[in-house]
RNA sequence: CGCGGGGUGGAGCAGUUGGUAGCUCGCCAGGCUCAUAACCUGGAGGUCAUUGGUUCGAGUCCGGUCCCCGCAACCA
């Protein structure tokens, strides 16, 4: 935490392209990892936000075949999606990129070569259950049969849904290939395997030890692996999708996704820094230098990976630095049950774009207010107008709002000048002065839900101090003191300009130009300067608007609908 | 009895090294009227999942039970 860093890469999870992406998706890893980037970005830091599609593994395989069409199509299909959602919806990225690229094979496959020549694989050969018919291995997940423990006749080879009991597919009566309905048969198939075992000792000190401020989920998730002790870990797969295993004698196997995946962030940094050298530089200084702070902003389901395997793959390589931290997140709910891709509940990105044109902060700012950071959370519709209504309209948005129509009344649209403050004056200017600690801290810290109160309480300040002094009653007196107050309130609201970026980038652009100022940093936060006196302002207008019953209805109706469906065909 | 995280007023969350519960929204009342019936002030509302124990005193420590989520067993 003390240590100096030069610049931030910040990477975030690669969402699995079999699918849009959804506001799980974003509550749990790209609107914090946004914030966080446009944080560090206001700050002038040196930062570098990957993105880019997980493009391989034997879902897309499948879905592919159902569908009759190539993977790559499949992967095209969702990638640009994603792709063109995540960008609508201002989700900064510096570079989002894919693992069916060129570079990125090209990446992974010298990764892995460069492991094996090292000799830091061992191969092992075992029997596995084929399907003849379908010519594929088939993963525990894949094979259906009865349960020897309760008769259920849908148990799958890694366990039983009715009783609950863990299986391993020889268990099961009666084994069926989940993918043609025939009678697997076992056949015998070689791996390489990472052996993280190996890695146990460096491991449990750079977690346990050095890492101690990681987030209790993340920390302990990793504590209780490293105690169980670690197994040496399958990084191939049988399977005609993904990346070559590059090795004599190992024709039909690829790099398993979870090897292949984390990979992408390094390829995807390879892209941007050969697109643009004269900006980012060389590729290996956000890699390979000490000097490079990285953050991997994921969600809970892979802690592990990020925590232990990726680590443990990049040590074995030997010449990587190592993540400063792993923010992970826990899971976000819709209407009280999980979200599902493959029973389509969800809120779907972009779907939300064309629903609610032009408002992907009111999205930002509830996704950020209700962040499942310490637990999982529910997302509601209900939640989401009241949200938007009670706080972006009622007291962001009033704000402003006022600050700008008393000006625009009393003073013509310009800055008016201030004159001695008053003991309350000084008082409004120190709380709001002492906001920006607080909100760095928090941001610092990957406390985003609280940062973001941090910054509304700008907007309260603002809105008590007009209602305190009450500029409205003063104008028909006293014009001195009104000029002093609207000074005030107007420098309020070029602070909620730098304070809101991180959150509400859209938001914030408004406000700027509402005032006409664009060339606010983050160091100014806190400042009662940032208007100079008779400074012209824009005319007013809305930041944002109330959303009515009707358009909340019709998403609540889209679910019910989808919930419908599902109970049709399950 | 596999492991980890969580279970705090109607909703969402804080609660640091133990000292009779805080915040945002909602609700009720009052104030104000510049503002998108928005804003400001005050109030009601919780046996801190449950159950034992340690302690002068526990949401906060220890044990049992129940519930939710995730991970594991070659899903990603």
């Amino acid at each position: 935490m003390s240590k100096e860093f030069k610049r931030t890469l910040i990477t975030s999870a690669l969402p699995y392209a079999n699918g849009p992406v959804h506001i799980g998706h974003l509550a749990g890893v790209y609107v914090p990892a946004d914030i966080y980037a446009r944080y560090l970005r206001l700050k002038g830091e040196d930062v570098l936000f990957i993105g880019g599609s997980d493009e391989h593994g034997v879902p897309i395989a499948l879905k592919a075949k159902d569908e009759g069409v190539t993977p790559q199509e499949v992967v095209d299909r969702y990638h640009y999606i994603i792709k063109k959602s995540f960008e609508d919806f201002g989700i900064s990225f510096d570079v989002y990129s894919r693992t069916s690229s060129a570079i990125h094979k090209k990446t992974a496959s010298d990764f892995f070569r460069t492991l094996y020549d090292k000799g830091e694989f061992v191969e092992q050969t075992s029997e596995q259950y084929y399907d003849e018919e379908a010519k594929q291995f088939l993963a525990d997940r894949y094979i259906t049969g009865i349960c020897p423990h309760c008769g259920n006749e849908r148990a799958y080879g890694d366990q039983c849904e009715a009783c609950g009991t863990s299986l391993s597919p020889m268990d099961l009566i009666e084994p069926k290939s989940a993918i043609s309905g025939s009678v697997p048969v076992l056949k015998e198939t070689k791996h390489w395997y990472l052996p993280l075992d190996k890695h146990e000792a460096w491991l449990e000190k750079w977690i346990l030890e050095d890492h101690k401020e990681w987030k209790p989920n993340v920390y302990g998730q990793c504590k209780s692996w490293l105690d169980m002790g670690l197994q040496p870990r399958a990084v191939s797969r049988d399977l005609d999708w993904g990346v070559p295993v590059p090795v004599e004698g190992a024709e039909g196997k690829v790099l398993y996704v979870w090897f292949d995946a984390p990979i992408g962030y390094i390829s995807n940094t390879i892209e941007v820094c050969q697109d643009q050298p004269e900006k980012y530089g060389d590729w290996t200084k956000w890699w390979k230098d000490e000097a490079t702070k990285t953050i991997n902003f994921i969600g809970k389901d892979n802690i592990v990976f990020h925590c232990i395997v990726f680590p443990a793959m990049l040590k074995a390589d030997g010449s990587y630095i190592l993540p400063e931290n792993v923010p992970a997140n826990e899971f976000l709910n819709l209407e009280g049950d999980k979200i599902s891709t493959s029973r389509n509940w969800a809120v779907w990105l972009h779907e939300y774009l064309e629903d609610f044109p032009e408002k992907q902060d009111v999205l930002r700012y509830v996704l950020t207010a209700n962040a499942p950071e310490t637990k999982d959370n529910d997302f509601t519709w209900k939640d989401f107008q009241a949200r938007n209504n009670n706080e972006l309209v009622a007291i962001l948005g009033n704000f402003v709002n006022r600050a700008m129509v008393l000006t625009q009344k009393f003073f013509e649209g310009k800055v008016p000048a201030r004159a001695a403050l008053t003991d309350y004056d000084q008082q409004t200017l120190e709380e709001f002065a002492s906001v920006k600690k607080e909100l760095e801290t928090n941001l610092d810290n990957f406390r985003f839900r609280d940062a973001l109160k941090d910054a509304m309480n700008l907007a309260r300040i603002g809105n008590k101090y007009l209602a305190d002094t009450e500029p409205w009653k003063l104008a028909k007196t006293d014009m001195e003191r009104t000029a002093t107050i609207l000074n005030i309130a107007l420098q309020i609201t070029a602070n909620l300009a730098i304070a809101f970026e991180p959150f509400l980038p859209f938001s914030a652009e408004k406000i700027k130009r509402l005032i006409n100022k664009s060339d606010l940093k983050w160091s100014q936060l806190g400042s009662a300067d940032l208007l100079p006196d008779e400074h012209p302002l824009n005319p007013p207008t809305l930041l944002f608007e109330k959303i009515e019953d009707e358009a909340v209805a019709k998403q609540v109706q889209k679910l019910e609908d989808s919930k419908k469906a599902n109970e049709a065909n399950p």
